[in-house]
RNA sequence: GGAGUGGGCCGGGCCGCCGCCGGCAUCCUUCGGGAUGCGGGAGGAAAGUCCGGGCUCCACAGGGCAGGGCGCCGGGUAACCCCCGGCGGGGGCGACCCCAGGGACAGUGCCACAGAGAGCAGACCGCCGGCCGGGAGCAAUCCGCCGGCAAGGGUGAAAGGGUGCGGUAAGAGCGCACCGCGCCUCCCGGUAACGGGAGGCGGCAUGGUAAACCCCGCCUGGAGCAAGACCGAAUAGAGGGGCACAUGGGAUGGCCCAUCCCGCCCCCGGGUAGGUUGCUUGAGGUGACCGGUAACGGUCAUCCUAGAGGAAUGGCGGCCAUCCCGGCUUGACGACCGGGAAACAGAACCCGGCUUACAGGCCCACUCCCUUU
RNA sequence: CGGGGCGUGGCGCAGCCUGGUAGCGCACUAGCAUGGGGUGCUAGGGGUCGGAGGUUCGAAUCCUCUCGCCCCGA
């Protein structure tokens, strides 16, 4: 069952929206995601993602006080939200993950920290039709 | 025009697309939620958590001790280590600024080094007098010895009032005058702290340190919204009831004996994960008037202004405004074109303060200096 | 939300309570011993005591404010 479906059902057919329930919300699900996931570094970020076919994405976040002060620390969350976001459509199988932020993200700019994201989450997108950037692409159940 | 002092205020604006979190209305629903529309969504410090309260729970007859805090006077306030207005002291030409600012005749301790002497002080250099006698010398005088002195030098952060006159061998509050100081009495101004004045007493006794111990006066229970209240899985354990009842199963053992362990359903309390609540209308904001020097208070009118919870308030783009740089243009400013910059910082129960951080900018009052009239 | 601790030469620490001289080890520099090095001995340099105010004659030390770091408890 494609990703893609699960939220068209949900958000409609654009797939961008970020209810909460593409989010994880207590600490079991956090606990699941930093044992039994896969886990991958960059220099900004440290990505756990485990696997979990047919449900939809869901997205943690970890950023300690080391990444910096409370205004940073809110830059770095949403940025990563919004990266999630955007590239949700795209993902290739349903999963959770927890995106942790290292201190060096704390004086990164906002377009490293999506840099970086992209090279993290890189094995688990689907290159966009055409090799275009249009967000509007079709969705991606084939 | 320049330099400066005090106080107050702002903390970019508008639009489009895609998102996030509450509220209200309507509709749908598999009761988990979803759709549409309307409207709201960070700060002056939200920060640090340094004080003071509200609120909640626990403890508590009253009082005291210990510990801690505060400390000129008057006022403001729910309260304060806060604020306002005074007083005293210190700094600045000035506007103004700074001060934990009770008590050192209740007691104890400390004051390094230097210095003769550092606490009911003291003779190093000095100054003065004397000398039966001793040494040098014709002598003056010097050395020595005995005694007087706190004026001068010198030490120090600090050496037991200052100036002048008298006095004396030399000196000294030793005496006197003036100034200063302490105590007492009285008068005037002030609610008071305190200020001013008059008189008397004391020749001066009373060095500093209490952000050293301490004394005096006043204040002070503990925790904190992860407070507290309610609902409540899964798993384990305990209790009660019912069913199953032995001839059952498992472990130790070569086997018997022997020993040990094991069921299903329902109910109850405690209570974890999780959920609901506390949760935003409050010592509230704004405006006018009145009282007050002011902090602030009163009356009336008006407004509702974030409530998240693994934690929202965002991302992208455009235009305008501000500042800077370059080009171009002009007598100069401006305009135009291109590029760049825009801080400190993110609510976590809520208020009143304090402190700290901060790009750029605005307003008011006042002071000093220069120039012109 | 509440509590505790630490900032002193390049590094790790003492000194603070009870105020007057900042000391120890390693490291550094020079000399000697060795053919050279390790090593040993001798001598030497180097510290705004995290920052700013205050109390005191005098502050690393006492007091207040502040900055940074670390660690606990709920």
């Amino acid at each position: 069952m494609p990703n893609s479906g699960a939220f068209a059902s949900r958000r409609g057919e654009r797939g961008e929206g970020f209810p909460k329930s593409a989010r994880l919300l207590d600490g079991a699900g956090f606990r699941a995601v930093l044992q039994r996931g896969r886990r991958r570094s960059g220099p900004c970020f440290t990505l756990y993602l485990w696997i979990r076919p047919g449900r939809p994405c869901r997205l943690g976040l970890t950023v300690s006080r080391k990444a910096g002060k409370a205004t940073e620390r809110n830059r770095i969350k949403r940025v990563t939200r919004e990266y999630f976001r955007q590239h949700q459509i795209r993902f290739r199988d349903g999963f959770d993950c927890v995106v942790q932020a290292r201190p060096a993200a704390g004086n990164s700019s906002n377009g490293t920290l999506r840099a970086g994201l992209d090279t993290l989450f890189a094995p688990w997108l689907i290159a966009s039709p055409g090799g275009g950037t249009d967000p509007e692409a079709t969705p991606c159940d084939g």
